[in-house]
DNA sequence: GTGTTGTATGTTATAGTATATCACGGTCAA
DNA sequence: TTGACCGTGATATACTATAACATACAACAC
């Protein structure tokens, strides 16, 4: 599941770009870090957070619960995966890293969910937030339906 | 905390909406779940499922989850409450019961949330998953950051 | 070299959030 | 009166996340 929508750059090329994106942030890429973001792309959708921990391995038992928060912590800070709210999940992000804020798409039937550009969406709600005086600095736009393939099937 | 910001309406009118609200649903707003609405109305911000239930009282000891969880489903179903992804929390409603699409602006210091129209923004968030041929069934927007009034303060 | 600082990780325990499952009682219509 | 439905009670457990403290190691100043 979630092995469809290959995406189009080869492994190895995400990985030295995720290096370069680490690098520029006067930050580490670590085994563990790189390990739970190839586990990510490996998914290729939403996972959880205790599924990424089951596939960690480690030669001293399997690895335990913060090991890996503390890791999507820091891929999520650095953009290269995103938090999903409403699902309590984790997936990489769709485009190596990404500072802009980001819509998912959530399908209910077959669990995928598919990242695009806020676009207009987040200016409108700029708007709205300053009209309240609210200074945003972070913003969550999840919308959960059907996809077009679970549409057609249906 | 968040008392601040009374609402105009007064209680009992508030209940009787609630109770048309369900009426016209052909639901009922029992006991438990006129409860539960009215300790949300009476945090005035976001709360969370647990608090709610240590303040459930009851007679033969302390509610149980499932009975707080069963009633705040309700209450979302119903657009008496809604649900804040981003904080695991619940809020009532803010106009009594709305249908609408609803953001939520989440202060991360003083902890309120405010809730505003989507306006323009869903509709933008219409178009984009138009174009991906997505079927909405449910949106999620919330942004966190700093009200005015906690800006003023710092 | 020695000490010090900062960052990443290991480890244990626990806090916090949510649901599955089965049982019980009431209402209402067939 | 029986059966279907709904709301609730009760028990247990699953799932999600973090606190707190210990260890290891590299970089740097002295």
């Amino acid at each position: 599941m979630h092995s469809h929508h290959a995406h189009p750059e080869d492994r190895a090329e995400r990985l030295v770009e995720a290096q370069r994106v680490c690098a520029g942030a006067g930050e580490t890429l670590t085994p563990i870090r790189q390990k739970v973001l190839e586990l990510l792309w490996a998914e290729g959708g939403p996972a959880k957070a205790y599924d990424l921990l089951a596939k960690m391995g480690g030669e001293s038992g399997a690895a335990k619960p913060p090991t890996v928060y503390r890791a999507l912590d820091f891929l999520v800070r650095l953009g290269l995966a995103h938090r999903i709210e409403s699902l309590n999940a984790f997936a990489a992000c769709g485009v190596g890293a990404c500072a802009r804020t980001t819509i998912f798409l959530i399908c209910d039937s077959c669990g995928d969910a598919q990242e695009i550009d806020a676009g207009h969406a987040v200016v409108d709600l700029d708007h709205a937030a300053a009209a309240a005086r609210f200074q945003i600095r972070r913003t969550v736009i999840e919308a959960s339906g059907l996809c077009a393939q679970c549409q057609a099937a249906a």
